[in-house]
Parts: structure tokens; sequence; C-alpha cells
DNA sequence: ACATTGACCTGAGAGC
DNA sequence: TGCTCTCAGGTCAATG
């Protein structure tokens, strides 16, 4: 479920792993995951170059060269990178793997291979093209800029946030998280929500983020006040110890507390 | 405009 | 043990 702070992790994972390193040889072998490019020109592009930065939008990681680009991925349900020697057996096949000069390589990994793999010359341009809406963290531009989202849309609470044209970055178990801790159901509907509502769940949704990254997106490592920590299980409401709700909202799974998340009146 | 559904894909976990 | 089934969920397209 790479959403957001994962996406934010592995980021930081190539920043401080991949950056500034000759990559000497490029291995791709997952057509079907190439987006508007092809191997030779994936292998083209990369090979003899460096990496030099790093930025993401919304659940994208854009890998910024010296002199050829970005390359653009999308880890899907299940994909993550892994850096190091590569003597250690992969515990999936590698959908990608990138060699540097220094005998260590980055693989890519997609266990359910619905990951992305693309390039762009311009990452802004990129997420124009996609449609993608502003970054849920970049929406630091404050609580007005996100309120003013809002504005002129309908429909429920929770499709709104997974929606990527919307805003981009969070997924089916960040948003649970975000609802729960801002007090609201799911199922809510925008034209029923309140100022002091919006602004409540912006301040909810920074703080899931926030937090979610500086425990690098690890559940493991997350409060156990959290709803996610409980998702999936019998648990009760890590609030009110009430039974959770499981329903589908989108065809996805959705936990909620009916006490704690009551719908607008 | 918004909601719903299914396809894509395959590993994990459950149940028998 | 091993088979079969269901579920997970990001994104996209099709349909209501």
């Amino acid at each position: 479920m790479p959403e957001l702070p994962d996406v934010e992790t592995w980021k930081r994972y190539v920043e401080s792993n991949a950056l500034h390193q000759e990559i000497s040889g490029v291995r791709i072998d997952a057509s079907r995951m190439l987006q508007d490019v092809s191997k030779a020109e994936l292998r083209r592009s990369l090979e003899g170059d460096r990496f030099s930065s790093a930025r993401r939008h919304g659940k994208y990681l854009f890998v910024g060269t010296e002199r050829n680009g970005w390359l653009v991925l999308h880890f899907g349900m299940t994909g993550f990178l892994s850096y190091g020697s590569g003597t250690e057996p992969d515990p999936y096949p590698p959908s990608l793997v990138i060699r540097f000069a220094n005998e260590c390589r980055l693989a890519g990994m997609w266990p359910r291979r619905l990951g992305r793999i693309s390039l762009t010359s311009d990452p802004a341009a990129f997420v124009e093209a996609k449609g993608l809406g502003p970054d849920a963290l970049v929406s630091g531009r404050g609580a007005d800029a996100f309120v003013a989202l809002f504005r002129g849309r309908g429909g429920s609470l929770k499709s709104a946030l997974m929606d990527q044209k919307f805003l981009a970055g969070l997924g089916n178990v960040y948003t649970d998280e975000v609802l729960f801790q801002a007090r609201l159901h799911p199922r809510a509907r925008l034209s029923d929500l309140g100022e002091a509502d919006l602004k409540r769940l912006y301040n909810s949704m920074r703080h899931v983020l926030d937090t979610a990254i500086e425990r690098e997106a690890d559940p493991e490592r997350l409060p156990g006040t959290w709803l996610l920590p409980h998702r999936n299980r019998d648990a009760g409401c890590p609030r009110c110890g009430g039974a959770l709700q499981r329903i589908k909202i989108g065809g996805r799974t959705t936990y909620a507390c009916p006490a704690c998340q009551p719908m607008p009146a």
C-alpha cells in the first residue's frame, strides 16, 4: 500500500543511497509496466548518467539524472526498492535493476506487477499530463488553500480524498486514518461539511502524514492509538473501544468507528 | 458530476 | 501437506 508516506520514504532512501554514482547498467524485466517508454530508450537514457536528485508528487517518485531527464516510478500496491551489493538473493524477481559503478545496485520489485516505470523530461509536466491534483503535503500552502479545494465539489468525503486528480498522495489506508483522526465519517457528503470540519480535516491530514513519514511509514512504528494498526483485526476502536465498521467505498474496504466518526447532521 | 464495478496482477492467508 | 478460494488495493476504463 505505498501511499504518500511510503513514497516519501523511498525518495529519501534514494537520496541517501543512489545519487552521484555512475550508472553502469540497467536491466528491465517489466515490459507491461513501462509507460510511454521502451526498454531501449530507458537504458539509453540512464546508462552512463548519474542520478542527482529525487522528487515526489503524490504517489509518484521522480529520480533525476544529470543529463537525461527523470526516471518515474509508481509503486502500485506492493512495489518497493532495495539498494545494496546484490549479493543476497532478492525476495522477488526485480523488474528493474540499476547497477552503479561502485558495484552496488538499486533494484525495484513489484510482486504484483501493478507499478509503473516511465521517463520524463519534466516532472511538473508529467504531473500536469496525469492531471494530478496538488500534493497532499505541498498543500502546506495552508489550511485555507486546502479548504478552497473543496469549493464546488460534491460527493463523499472519502472518494474525494482518494481521488488523485483532486489531491495527490492519499490512498485507501491513510485516508481512513485521516478521517478517523478528524472524526469525520468517510461517507459524509462534502456538501454537509463546514469550514471547521475541513480545517480539522486538514490538521489531521498534516499530522498523519508528518508522523507517518517521521516513522518511515512503518506500520509497526505507528501509534497504537491510530486506526491503522487495527485494520483487518477484530479489535475495536482504539479510541472508544466500540466495534469498528467495515464498509466498501469505491470498491475499497473502509474502516471507521461509527461512534467517533458520526455523519454530520 | 459522481458512484460503482471490473480488469489488471499475484502473493498472502484462510479453510478444508 | 497441498489445494482452492478470497482478499488486498492503485489506477484506469466502462457503465449506471
